[in-house]
DNA sequence: GTCAACCTGGTAATCGTTTACGCGTCAAGC
DNA sequence: GCTTGACGCGTAAACGATTACCAGGTTGAC
């Protein structure tokens, strides 16, 4: 039923050279008569023929596709990381292949293996955990990794990543600017980097702009838009705080349902630019990292990493911005 | 500088047998002697091999990968989908890449040329236009498509996909049954069935409520949320509307702006349960695709025909529900 | 006219696997 | 003891492409 796929054999037969000359035409080789170039080319749309990448790459000993590697398809974040990663990367002719890693070490372990067997020739990864993703397939394998978003403990690798240190600090300066005095952050887990330096900046800040801040200004979430709300529904029941800072987008979306509607309620200062955070009412203010230079500069950096693969990893730290918005106008 | 991967042949020769040994204890073969199966997998741990995917698949005649290819890799009807999928075809062990064709006829060609090349051995598509999609390279290279979401026509493959045009009554009915009577909806180009469907649903079902509706009852934007802003406007500035019926997630966003904080803005029904929705005020009430369901069902259409290819297609249509909110309660 | 240099295009080896085939060994049945 | 069968393993031929090498023909200089 199924006729098997031509082959380079079959258009050499039709066109009535030998394989090497199709070969020859199919890469643009400027030794071949013209003649028989366009005899070459009438064959492959006869036959309808498409080389098989298989073949080509096993020879060639090598792909010439990068992959992007996330922990979450759904996370506006990382689709926007990957939608301009993809753009960028076609635009130099790589093809692309995306793969997410569910927030699971085991899903990404698998992953890595599959891009070592598939002989990718880069990967754009953002790592499912700073301390205990082991990249160590993929670097003992001699592919080029850039990390994204989330740098990792020791690696000798390239990251490009936000200043998250500085997002924090950014918060903290914007709220006090605003008349707020006692702060509260919501955190994610202690090993996840990105929001644990948001976290300790924002403190370390308030600290510097001589406000006490205690213990309890540290709450603690596990990413996830319900813990953002429960989260902040104890800061409400406390009700110590007058301003409260979120450090990923999720837990931000849960906080904002948990003070919606609320007399009174405190200050926020969310994460991420996502759709519903200028939809609401109040809109709300956020720490706007930023996606599109950083995709860029991932992208830029795994090209060159591909190109000469013995410099000197780097690592491009860019800075945030804040977005005001209506949920911190000042207090009075 | 960097060592070249080991192969079989080098895992042959340490473990002191030949590459067929090998490559019969790693597909796990029954008909190995215990001890030379121990002995090769020491020497497997030893070397640090990983088998290569080209060779075997070249050999092989095929992979087994199925790829997932999504118009747009930031709309979270489509992340949703993709997200789903992965985790339901990673269970069964098949391994899953993503392309995201930018809603570009020209990028998804591309695209499925690098599919056949790679031999894939089964296709999720959300094509960019179901009137000028070309499953031609696909087909013709025998690899099973299952189209998602939106059909393709005269196309002869699987599909699974919303109701839409049911979908498209029940907003109508729902509207009418809360003494809305002056309707009118934002629908896409005339191409996309999917939003053309709905819109001429809701249309057909409000005549048949009895309900007259004039020409410019049907508005027409592009997709995205910036014409969703602009055509509500002229909707707004003519003030015909009681009630207003949007048929995409993005331009359903961009109808909301235009009438946040408006005194006596029409009712509000969108499509797709996007997080935004429940979070704004008013909330908004939302035609609800069974995201889940949809991904489930195509990912098994997918593994069944892979299973056996010359069954005859099938389409599966499944039930959108509408998710009551804020927007659209009873006038009065 | 001869020879060297050059240009074109074919032959065949190769990339890393899988697997059909066959060879040796051993046990069982007579 | 000899045949038969089963079993375990190695040899070598594919899969489809690229490319080093070589053969044959043409050209030009002397």
């Amino acid at each position: 039923m199924v006729s098997p796929r031509p082959t380079i054999m079959d258009v050499a037969r039709t066109a009535g050279v030998s394989s090497a000359t199709v070969s020859r035409v199919i890469n643009g080789a400027t030794t071949v008569d013209k003649e028989l170039s366009k005899r070459v080319q009438a064959a492959v749309r006869a036959t309808g023929y498409v080389p098989n990448a298989l073949g080509r790459s096993l020879r060639r000993g090598g792909t010439s596709q990068i992959a992007v590697v996330a922990p979450d398809a759904e996370n506006p974040y990382f689709t926007q990381i990957i939608g301009e990663v993809e753009r960028i990367a076609r635009d130099q002719s790589h093809s692309v292949t995306v793969a997410h890693t569910e927030d699971d070490l085991a899903v990404e372990q698998e992953c890595f293996a599959q891009l070592v067997s598939r002989h990718v020739s880069g990967v754009l990864l953002v790592p499912v955990d700073g301390m205990r993703t082991d990249l160590g397939p993929l670097t003992d394998a001699g592919i080029p990794v850039v990390l994204v978003d989330r740098g990792i403990d020791g690696a000798h690798t390239d990251v490009v990543a936000t200043d998250n240190h500085d997002a924090g600090r950014q918060a903290a300066r914007h709220l006090h600017e605003r008349g707020f005095r006692a702060p509260a952050v919501i955190a994610g887990s202690q090993t996840l980097r990105t929001t644990e330096d948001r976290a300790t900046g924002f403190l370390g800040a308030w600290r510097e702009l001589g406000v006490e801040v205690g213990a309890d200004a540290l709450q603690r979430g596990d990413l996830h838009l319900e813990s953002g709300r429960t989260v902040m529904e104890q800061l409400l029941a406390a009700g110590e705080a007058d301003c409260v800072y979120v450090t990923n987008n999720r837990m931000s979306a849960g906080a904002f349902e948990a003070i919606r509607g609320v007399e009174g309620a405190p200050a926020l200062l969310a994460t991420d630019d996502d759709l519903w955070t200028r939809l609401v009412t109040p809109s709300v203010s956020v720490v706007h990292q930023a996606v599109r230079a950083t995709s860029r500069a991932a992208a830029r950096m795994l090209t060159q990493r591909m190109a000469n693969p013995d410099e000197e990893p780097s690592t491009t730290l860019l800075r945030s911005r804040i977005i005001e918005r209506d949920s911190t106008q000042p207090k009075g």
